[in-house]
DNA sequence: GATAATAACGAAAAAATATAACAATAATTA
DNA sequence: TAATTATTGTTATATTTTTTCGTTATTATC
């Protein structure tokens, strides 16, 4: 899924929800479709600064909360830093990040299993889960 | 596992490593044992404070990193908070917690189910896991 | 279309979280 | 004992995130 076509989804999804899809919120979108691992606040801040040398962190942060709350983007919580999710059409899937730490690559799975095992293991004491955070950390294939 | 049992499951596990539980450790041990859920560095550091007034964050960050390098206490990533670990006896084991968002309570679970369930994901893409986090948010039983 | 209500933004400040640097002490090892 | 290493005290600073408040833009209501 390419940059173009990921805007063209956040554009549709959007309109579905009757959702704004601002300047601000397209400009964070697109820096964030430039990068194919976890980018930090201040980092997309700086790149943004060169758009609109206005920029504040508060302006970010708004971005990425809407972008969050949309789905389109994850926190990744270990890093306090932030990704492009590539498959948001399928919406509120739980989210598993393998995340190299040598290259920073994160890479998005897909793991019933994995929801399946945490959910029945919550079932079985009685909790309810209302959102999930899976991040493993560690070495991609082309860095071990 | 009761506060005390865990201090001297603590003292006696740095005694076999030979690593120094030394009072700044032992009392911000203390302190975590004496919270069911999860506790901010800077309340702890407010605690601490009670006993001694000197204390200073980086009092309780090094007193934190060292604890949990020995496993005692698990960070909570997605809350920037910190929970005694009652299983370090058992050492290695990866970090499952459940949080309870109402309440604050977290239980620590063991599903290796879930722990094999992201391993093979991870296998399967070539990706090796160094370290894994794995948090659910949501509602314990008490509180839905 | 005018008006009211709501949502988003700009700007500055501050809050919350975490680390760095360096000198001083304490503990361990040779 | 002397040398080395680990820990602490202290101050300062870095990093990440949120708040506040006034303004502007958008949407809904009349």
């Amino acid at each position: 899924m390419n940059a173009e076509e990921l805007l063209i989804q956040a554009k549709d999804s959007c309109q579905k929800r009757g959702a704004r899809f601002t300047i601000a919120r397209e400009q964070v979108f697109k820096l964030l479709t430039q990068h194919s691992g976890a980018v930090g606040a201040y980092d997309l801040l700086d790149e943004l600064k060169l758009i609109d040398p206005s920029a504040k962190p508060a302006t970010i942060y708004r971005a990425l909360d809407f972008l969050s709350k949309q789905g389109f983007v994850h926190k990744i919580e270990s890093l306090n830093a932030f990704v492009m999710c590539h498959h948001f059409s399928e919406c509120n899937h739980p989210v598993q990040l393998l995340i190299c730490d040598t290259c920073g690559h994160v890479e998005e799975i897909q793991s019933s299993n994995l929801d399946l095992a945490l959910r029945s293991m919550a079932d079985a004491t009685g909790f309810t889960i209302s959102h999930q955070i899976v991040e493993a950390h560690g070495a991609c294939q082309s860095c071990s």
